[in-house]
DNA sequence: CCGGATCCTAATGGATACTG
DNA sequence: CAGTATCCATTAGGATCCGG
């Protein structure tokens, strides 16, 4: 078997998936809609500029949806598509490793290598 | 609920997972132990830094155990600890959810917004 | 209230050459 | 055979200020 390509989507959907914050902003709407302010109470450390382009990705990827409510002040929702949704078991079973695989100390796994 | 600190090792794993080649590299390993030369040879297109530095990645995760035979000439394996064994689980649930959500052509999901 | 525009720095990845 | 070392281009991310 050879291994020289690589699938896109898969290649996509994990380095999506390994951005920073991107995996807290999907948790976060795992539990309902939000609004732009909510995202920012919720995770002060979080720019508006990282969390503006981070909604925009997952937006382009079809996993978030931005839904505007035509009144004013002006009110934007954020929620999942069904393949956001769906993202969830990806989300979990990474947890699930995570979890059962976790290192209380920092300290490195590997054994030192030989110089 | 707030959502001010991440897992940490969530987001350790996550990151990990969405290096460029790692995935394909955790692929080449699932089938079994293999050889520096061999990575090279199954994807030309990975260059030996970065090979070298992602396998070093995974070792020092505990993910990929680096077994020397002490025999001339110098005969190095890679594979996957328990650790990187149930990792698996991980990369076929990335992997359902890509060929679930894959699209055909390249052209984004998201409706054009408003300007 | 919901962002966009700028600026700057750090991290990442590719290419190439060299070594125990 | 199995890597390191170096250099460079690109990208990601943080900080700050501005606008509809």
């Amino acid at each position: 078997m050879r291994y020289d390509v690589m699938c896109p989507r898969y290649e996509q959907a994990a380095q999506l998936l390994g951005k920073k914050w991107t995996n807290l902003i999907l948790r976060i709407l795992m539990g309902q809609p939000r609004r732009f302010g909510e995202f920012r109470q919720q995770v002060p450390e979080l720019s508006e500029r990282l969390l503006s382009e981070r909604l925009r990705e997952l937006e382009d990827e079809g996993i978030v949806r931005r839904v505007v409510a035509d009144r004013r002040p002006v009110f934007v929702l954020y929620e999942l598509t069904p393949k956001g949704q769906e993202l969830e078991a990806v989300v979990r079973s990474i947890q699930t490793w995570a979890n059962a695989w976790i290192c209380i100390d920092g300290q490195s796994v590997r054994t030192a290598r030989r110089r």
